[in-house]
Formats: C-alpha cells, structure tokens, sequence
DNA sequence: GCGACAG
DNA sequence: ATCTTGTCGC
C-alpha cells in the first residue's frame, strides 16, 4: 500500500477500501467486457418475411427495473416484467418482485454492482422456475454501453444472464441542450444499435418504452402496498 | 476551487 | 433513486 494523500486521516491497517473497491470494480468491468458482443447475435426475427416462419418472430421482451424505500433507502424492489409484444396491447405475461436491503452503495460509473444481482437473481429465477415467458431481449433501467467506460448496467446484466439487452436511459450528462426531454437507447449486448432503436420503437406507448415503464411502475407499487416500515 | 456525476 | 401538490391538457 502507498502513502495516503493529504486526506487528513491516518489509516495503516485498513486503507482506503472504497478506493480499492473502486479499483477492483473498474478490473471486473473491464473483464466483463471482453465478452461484450455488439452486434446481432439472436435467431428471432423482428418482422416475419414470408407467411411460413411465424414462430421466429420476437415476442417475449422483458423489463427490469429497481425502487427503494423512502423511509429506508437501503431497501429495494427488483422487478422484472414480460411483455408479449405479439398481443395487440402489449400484455403483461410475467412479473416477479425481490425485494433485498442493499449494501453495496450506488457509485458513479458503477451502478451494476449495485444493481446486478438483484436482477440477475430475478431471472435466474425464473429460468429455474422453466417459465414458458423467459424474455428473447431485456430492457434496462440504465446505460448499455453509454458509460464512462463503455460497460453500463445493460452490458454487465446482459453478459453475465447471456441475453440481448437494450440500455433505457433517462437521464443524461448535458441534459440542458437537448430539446423535449429524451431518452438516451445505448447497446447493451448481442444486438445493434439499429435493432435496440427498433424494439424500443415497437414497445413505446409513452415516452419510456413499456418493459421498464411497467417494471417502474410495478415495482413502487410492491413498495407502497408492503409497507416496508418498522411498523409491518 | 467549482461543477458534474446512469439509478 | 427519493424528498413533493396542484394543475393544465388530450
């Protein structure tokens, strides 16, 4: 371990831990991403091309999203939706909830340690549980490969499960020049920009696509209907 | 030194 | 992410 700069506090047994998870995180990022496939790579198609190969259509697109409590922001609802994108109105034929008190804090640039293993719980899950829903794509509540390093949410969830995802973002560094409020599509993995564009327009109702938006709006109801106060 | 910084 | 009401409009 070398010298602590000027931080005004000496620690010699235990350094800077943050500092060192900081470290460790940006190595497992960057190992993640060397598995990181952006472009195509699924069998389904997005438009059927003659009248005999229905089945390979895209039809299962999950969501996924993450809510805390506001009374105890370490506690949170994963949620994870299917939606049957071949139903007229974009039926809802899956949902789960995990709700878990969080330990790892939310960081900058590192959101998917945060993040990650509650949804990746959420599909193994359901994997496991061999539901006949299990999502062909997966969009997330965060960046794809719009990030700091190119590893957003999206790319970490997407490697680790092995499935095309799409990075919904909502926010965006200099959001004050933009027009009408956006929202920021980034490749996750196995799928093109192109494509991600494509399904996100195919499930767009309201400004944020319908897998997230009903896994947001789902997962603070879990929230408020189970009250998650000292007095439940 | 100041401002920015996915959720 | 969350703290926060009403309000204008389709």
């Amino acid at each position: 371990m070398e010298k602590a700069p000027e931080t005004g506090i000496e620690e010699s047994s235990s350094p800077n831990t943050s500092q060192d998870d900081h470290k460790q995180w940006i190595e497992a990022q960057d190992d993640l991403k060397r598995r990181l496939v952006t472009e195509d790579d699924f069998s389904w198609k997005l438009s059927k091309e003659n009248e005999e190969e229905e089945e390979a259509l895209l039809r299962y697109v999950g969501g996924v999203d993450i809510s805390f409590s506001k009374e105890d922001t370490s506690v949170a609802c994963g949620t994870l939706v299917v939606l049957d994108i071949q139903s007229q109105d974009l039926q809802v034929v899956y949902h789960d909830y995990y709700l878990v008190t969080l330990t790892v804090p939310y960081v900058p640039g590192f959101l998917a340690f945060r993040e990650a293993p509650v949804l990746l719980e959420l599909l193994e899950r359901m994997k496991k549980n061999a539901s006949p829903f299990y999502p062909q794509v997966l969009m997330v509540d965060g960046n794809g490969i719009l990030h700091p390093r190119g590893f957003g949410l999206a790319c970490h969830l997407g490697v680790l499960a092995d499935l095309p995802t799409i990075g919904i973002g909502k926010n965006a560094m200099r959001s004050t020049k933009g027009s009408l409020k956006p929202i920021f599509i980034s490749v996750g993995h196995r799928l093109s920009l192109v494509t991600a564009i494509t399904i996100v327009k195919m499930t767009c109702k309201y400004r944020v696509p319908e897998p997230t938006r009903q896994a947001d709006i789902r997962s603070r109801e879990y929230l408020r209907k189970h009250q998650t106060g000292m007095s439940e």
